[in-house]
DNA sequence: CCGCGATGTATCGGACCGATACATCGCACG
DNA sequence: CGTGCGATGTATCGGTCCGATACATCGCGG
């Protein structure tokens, strides 16, 4: 997953360590907390001995406008290879089971804009199932043992089926919306038109996404 | 927090290995999957090192009644010790970063009925703030960096926004009701009386619930 | 000038998972 | 009658990821 998630970002933008755990924490904030140093670098290492990823050199073009100023340290910037985008693409489209849990599935998503529809759609199928099922078996729960449990159990059980439910209803809407028509967005609460807004006119001012 | 799992459910019945892990996985199926066998056995071994819980003899009582028509196989049963259950007092009693986190909180919130009315209420603030942290991030994203990322993003840190409120407002409740009053449950849509129903009249059949 | 918070790289022990192996039991199906 | 299969049951191994910790640099304000 880790793995996914690196080369998925080193894709976008080459980055540094520090960096890569920061930008992480904002495109997978909804999923999970911040990655653990204690997972990255070893990862960052793996990921470069098996040549999926390469340091690349600190200050690249403007080789002598800011060195002077800053005086670069040891910052280690990585950026992803050929055989790392390969290594990426077959990832993002082949789904196992651990494609189907909160994280696996938050990482995927996250990463949908890079992904052909089909896979899209079979990911929110196959979570919509694994909910359905994490849904049904909290049912069985509350119907039938609920006698056996305490109050608060009862009301964490209750809590999560809420949840799932609202979780399926997303899917369901995210998986139509997918099916039929291409837009990404689920429709706001009663805005039931078919006109999907692009999301920005082109920023202004600071442009710094991809390198030209 | 698998220790404090163990602990908690031991209090309420030996069991042995299998059977834990079926009684938590619907105890705390709201929470997580269910625990695997490769955490659960190493985690017995060592809280029966630590003297918290032994092995019990297989058929206790009725020494002679059953074995003839089963032939009770290797199945070890285990038993929580007094030490074990100071140790679990301790342990559910004690809150630090990790009791907020949505594995450490389920977990505490499922044996809520065995912490007292303080220590609940401090872990319900505790992760009422915690989740207003992560909701604000999830706010800053949204709100300053939402141009520079894609909509399938997007749309999945506003799932995770609503999926914060939410529980903002579930923990509210509970808050509320753990204040003043005493009753476990949150009122249920339009259910406004002050009245808690016990909730089973003792079912009649088939009761297998604590061994006699 | 000095401390302090942000930036930045790195390691270590431990918790937990997923796959796997293996053995027994009861029952359904041929 | 047997036989095979799904549920019950115990156990280990490798791998992923986390949390704590250490350490060094930078810019800023007191």
């Amino acid at each position: 997953m880790l793995e996914l998630a690196i080369l998925g970002l080193l894709q976008e933008s080459p980055m540094h360590g520090y960096e890569l755990r920061k930008e992480l924490a904002a495109k997978l904030g909804a999923i999970r907390a911040a990655i653990s140093y204690g997972s990255l670098y070893p990862t960052l290492r793996r990921l470069q001995a098996a040549g999926w990823i390469t340091e690349a050199a600190e200050s690249p073009a403007t080789t002598e406008e800011i060195p002077a100023l800053t005086s670069r340290r040891g910052r280690v910037v990585y950026k992803i290879t050929a055989e790392g985008k390969e290594r990426f693409a077959q990832l993002i489209a082949q789904t196992g089971p651990e494609t189907y849990d909160d994280t696996g599935f938050g990482v995927h998503f996250a990463f949908f804009a890079r992904t052909d529809q089909a896979t899209r759609l079979r990911i929110l199928e196959g979570r919509r199932r694994k909910i359905e099922e994490r849904r049904e078996g909290l049912r069985d729960v509350l119907a039938r043992a609920a006698e056996r449990l305490d109050a608060y159990t009862l009301e964490l059980q209750r809590h999560g089926l809420d949840a799932c439910e609202r979780e399926v209803r997303w899917l369901e809407e995210l998986i139509a919306n997918e099916r039929s028509g291409r837009a990404p967005t689920v429709p706001r609460t009663g805005t039931a038109g078919g006109r999907r807004e692009e999301i920005s006119p082109p920023p202004p001012g600071e442009s710094r996404k991809e390198r030209p």
